[in-house]
RNA sequence: GGCGACAUAGCCAAGCGGUAAGGCAUGGGUCUGCAACACCCUGAUCCCCAGUUCAAAUCUGGGUGUCGCCUCCA
């Protein structure tokens, strides 16, 4: 598995700190709304990365966190009149349906920064005894100059960041770069008591705390959007590195971003989606499909025209899955194990199941990925028939529903019966079409489309499916 | 100003020195009562200019253009 690091500006081999574990944490969402469809992107991408690790046999432990005390949090909660944490609670619960319903794994562990106050309070303190932090008025500072290696992530020459600083002065830093890690409550704030003052932890401490903890000091990915390797991350870098006295994690891994009209999304430009509304207009899976239609790390962008055609391309895996289910009702097979074609052709597919592997071995290339598996869905729809053997078409379609498992698609839906109602309806068509009274077949045809029911005449027999 | 990324058909998008994957859309055909699905056919001098090489979309240099980051935005 190569992967390409942010650290090292190249792809590396992946080799785990421990046989056959992948320790991974990726940063989560600040709970202050509905995620939008960028935030969506680091989520589908790194759980596609940890189901492929598992597919590959490894145990991964999938590390994300919840930041839900920050200053939007807490903004919302003064305009609704609610307590943050009301609003951390509403947004944790609505991130995850948003989750569930992009079919992205639950992470095995899940943690909220305000419940490991405790270890950021440890964490600060260490910090101040070796010398990297220091207190001013309740507020506790990350001593930037005094970590040799800031900047090593992001490529930033400390001296450069200062000179281009656009940020006001603040008298109570020692130095500009100087970042927040302690600061106390203002009036109306949620706080937690420490040795420096009532107040709350900065961002950067969550992940460096939550990291080691779940984790340990030292883990083999960390992962978010590319515009958490500054600051984000570099401070990460330096908290963890500072106080742990070792390399933080091998393998830094970002996102591109997604834009909407080749801009970044924002609420004041007002292209802004939250996952719920694409949601409401389409099958989620078709985001996450479309999402993995791009390699993560190139910038993505993002219209309706665009989702439009990915959810044509993802039918078309899932119109062949459901015309292999649906030869696989055959109740006469005219042979039962393959024939010496069949198993050639099984054996195109097994080297374009090699051909999917390496794809997502090299740096994730989920693109490449996908066009192994439209290789094998042509070799079906070329070569499935009625009268092949019900061991080829079950390997086959097996072969499609495992890879795109392997992406988070579910491409064979839930058994489902029809009521009797429309069971009818469809018979009494077919016999409508037999005696070639077309007006009531069309009639019917309808009918059930009204209903949502998709009929389709095939050379086999009538196939349905859900509009 | 500093750092970084990217530029491939109407659109999306692979490609990592050996003469351009895949998908969507379009047009023609086969199948079909019709429709849908599927299948066959249809499309790229790879932003420009130099250079290296037997060979470059791929490497080097120079342009042009787009984008991101530069203190709490995935």
């Amino acid at each position: 598995m190569k992967i390409y690091n942010t650290l090292t500006q190249r792809k590396d081999e992946f080799i785990p700190i421990e046989e056959g574990k992948v320790k991974m944490y990726v940063c989560g969402p600040t709970v202050y709304n509905y995620i939008h469809i960028g935030n969506a992107r680091p989520a589908i991408i790194f759980d596609t990365l940890r189901r492929y690790f598992e597919y590959i046999g490894y145990d991964v432990n999938y590390v994300t966190n919840f930041t839900d005390v920050d200053d939007k949090i807490i903004k919302k909660a003064n305009e609704e009149g609610v307590s943050a944490s009301e609003i951390s609670e509403r947004y944790i619960e609505e991130f995850r349906k948003d989750m569930d319903a992009l079919n992205v794994k639950v992470a095995t562990c899940h943690p909220k920064a305000t419940e490991e106050i405790e270890g950021m309070i440890e964490m600060i303190d260490t910090l101040i005894k070796k010398g990297h932090a220091y207190e001013k008025n309740g507020t506790v500072y990350f001593k930037t100059r005094s970590f040799d290696e800031y900047g090593k992530l992001s490529k930033k020459n400390i001296d450069d960041l200062e000179a281009g600083s656009r940020i006001a002065v603040n008298e109570e830093k020692e130095d500009p770069l100087d970042f927040v890690l302690w600061k106390p409550k203002k009036e109306g704030e949620p706080y937690w008591p420490s040795p420096w003052s009532d107040g709350r932890p900065g961002w950067h401490i969550e992940c460096s705390v939550m990291s080691r903890k779940y984790l340990g000091e030292q883990i083999d990915i960390h992962a978010g959007g590319e515009d958490l390797i500054f600051p984000h991350h570099e401070n990460e870098i330096a908290q963890s590195e500072a106080a742990n006295g070792k390399e933080f994690a091998r393998y830094w891994m970002h996102n591109g971003f997604l834009n909407i009209d080749n801009k970044k999304m924002s609420k004041s430009e007002g292209n802004f989606f939250t996952v719920r509304e694409i949601c409401e207009q389409y099958p989620p899976q078709v985001i996450r499909f479309f999402m993995l239609n791009a390699h993560y790390r190139s910038p993505l962008n993002f219209s309706r025209e665009l989702v439009e055609a990915a959810k044509n391309s993802l039918n078309r895996i899932l119109t062949c899955v459901g015309q292999l289910n649906f030869l696989l009702k055959n109740e006469a097979w005219k042979s039962e194990a393959m024939s010496d074609e069949e198993r050639k052709l099984y054996e195109e597919v097994n080297a374009l199941q090699e051909k999917f592997n390496s794809s997502m071995e090299d740096d994730l290339n989920t693109a490449d990925a996908i066009a192994a598996i439209f290789e094998i869905v042509k070799l079906a729809n070329t070569n499935c028939k009625s009268d092949s053997s019900k061991e080829f078409i079950l390997a086959v379609k097996d072969k499609i529903v495992m890879l795109c498992d392997i992406l988070g698609i579910i491409a064979e839906p839930e058994e489902e019966l029809l009521d009797e109602e429309i069971e009818k309806l469809i018979e009494e068509r077919q016999l409508a079409r037999k005696n070639k009274d077309f007006a009531r077949a069309d009639e019917i045809r309808n009918l059930l489309l009204e209903k949502g029911i998709i009929l389709e005449d095939t050379r086999e027999g009538v196939r349905w499916k859900r509009s």
